[in-house]
DNA sequence: AGTATTCCGTAGTGATTGATACACAAAATA
DNA sequence: TATTTTGTGTATCAATCACTACGGAATACT
C-alpha cells in the first residue's frame, strides 16, 4: 500500500512490490491473482483506516462538521511521518495508459462515492433548515473535494501539515452560516 | 503535448509518440535528445498557452481579479472539448518511479512558483491597504492553489465546466471583504 | 508412518520499454 | 556538378515489464 501510495499503481513494479514483502512473485499471483487486484486491495486497505469517509460523515453532528472532519482528517493523513505524502486516490492512477483504464475508473467511482454522500449530507441539512434554503450542496460539496485533493497535491510538493490545516480553515470561510 | 496531457509522462510510451507524430524514434531523438526533455518541451508549451499564469497574475487589477481570473482560467481550461480533461501540471507527474524523479521536482518548481507569484500579489493589496492587514497571504495563495489542482481531479471525473465555475465562485465566498 | 496437498522459490516466458547503430536519400554548400 | 551535411527509416539493442511452468520442501490428512 505504501509503494502504491508513494509511486502510484503503474509506476510501482512487481520486483518494487516482491523485494519490499520479502517474496516472489508466484507468492502474489497465488495470494492475489494479479497486479491489479493486489491494488485494489491495497486500495480498500487505504480508505478503510482509520476511518473511513463514510463514517466521519455519518457521525458528523451536520453537514458542516463533516466538511471540517473531512478537510482535518485529510489535512493530517497528507502529511504524516511515516506515510508518503498525499493522498493514494488522488495520486495513484490519475494518469495512466489505456491498459489501466479500469482501475483508474474504480478510484473515480471512490470518489464521486465520497463526494456524493457529503452532497447528501449537506442536502439534508438543507432540508432541515440548518443549512439556509437557496444553498447548492453539489457545489458546496464539489468545493471541499477539490481543497481535499488539492491539499494532496500541495502535500506531495512538500507543503507542512500546519500549512494545510490553515488552508482547511481559509476553505471552510467559504461555508455558509 | 495532448498525449502526456492525458496519459502523464510515464504512461505515455515512445510508440505512443512516434505513431501520433508520423516519424520514428531517431527523428524524435535528434530534435529532443531524450524522452525527459520532449515532455518537458511539452510542459513549456502548456505553460505558455495561451496566456500564462504569470501574465494573468501581473495583469489583474487586484489580487482578488488575479485569484478569479486563475481559478475561472482554470476551470475552463480543464474542462475543453478538444483537449484531455484536467491540468497537465498536475497529472502528468505526480506518481512516477524514481527514475522520474527529477521530472516531477520540475513540475513542483512550477506549480509552487505560480503560487509564490500569487502569495506576493496578495501580500502586495495587504501592504497597500486593497486587502485588510492580518490576512494570510501564503494561506489564501494555498487555498486559491488547492482548489486549482482539485478541480483537475474532479474534471478527470468527469465534473462539467459549469459545476467547476461554481466551484470557482464558492472558492472565492472565502476571500477576504 | 505413509500419502497427499499446499506452498513457495528458481528460472524463464513473450512482450514492451527507452534508446541507437547503420545505411540511404534529400538538401545545402563548394 | 561534386561534395558534404543533415535528417529519417530499418532494424535492433539491452533492460525491464507483468506473469508463469515446474520442482522441491514443508505441512496436513489418513
Amino acid at each position: 500500500m505504501l509503494l502504491f501510495w508513494r509511486h502510484g499503481y503503474e509506476s510501482t513494479s512487481l520486483t518494487d512490490l516482491t523485494t519490499a514483502l520479502g517474496v516472489t512473485p508466484p507468492s502474489i499471483y497465488a495470494a492475489f491473482g494479479d497486479k491489479k487486484r493486489l491494488f485494489l486491495e491495497a486500495v480498500g486497505r487505504y480508505v478503510g483506516s482509520p476511518m473511513t469517509s463514510s463514517s466521519i460523515i455519518a457521525n458528523a453532528k451536520t453537514a458542516r462538521d463533516a466538511a471540517v472532519a473531512l478537510l482535518t482528517a485529510s489535512a493530517i493523513g497528507f502529511t504524516g511521518v511515516d506515510s508518503p505524502p498525499g493522498c493514494l486516490l488522488a495520486s495513484a492512477a490519475i494518469s495512466c495508459s489505456p491498459d489501466a483504464a479500469d482501475v483508474q475508473r474504480e478510484l473515480t467511482t471512490i470518489r464521486r462515492s465520497i463526494e456524493h454522500e457529503l452532497t447528501s449530507r449537506i442536502a439534508q441539512d438543507v432540508e432541515s433548515g440548518v443549512l439556509p434554503r437557496g444553498v447548492h450542496s453539489e457545489t458546496l460539496s464539489a468545493h471541499v473535494m477539490a481543497v481535499i485533493q488539492g491539499m494532496s497535491t500541495l502535500a506531495r510538493d512538500g507543503a507542512a501539515r500546519a500549512k494545510l490545516l490553515r488552508v482547511c480553515e481559509t476553505a471552510m470561510l467559504a461555508w455558509p452560516s
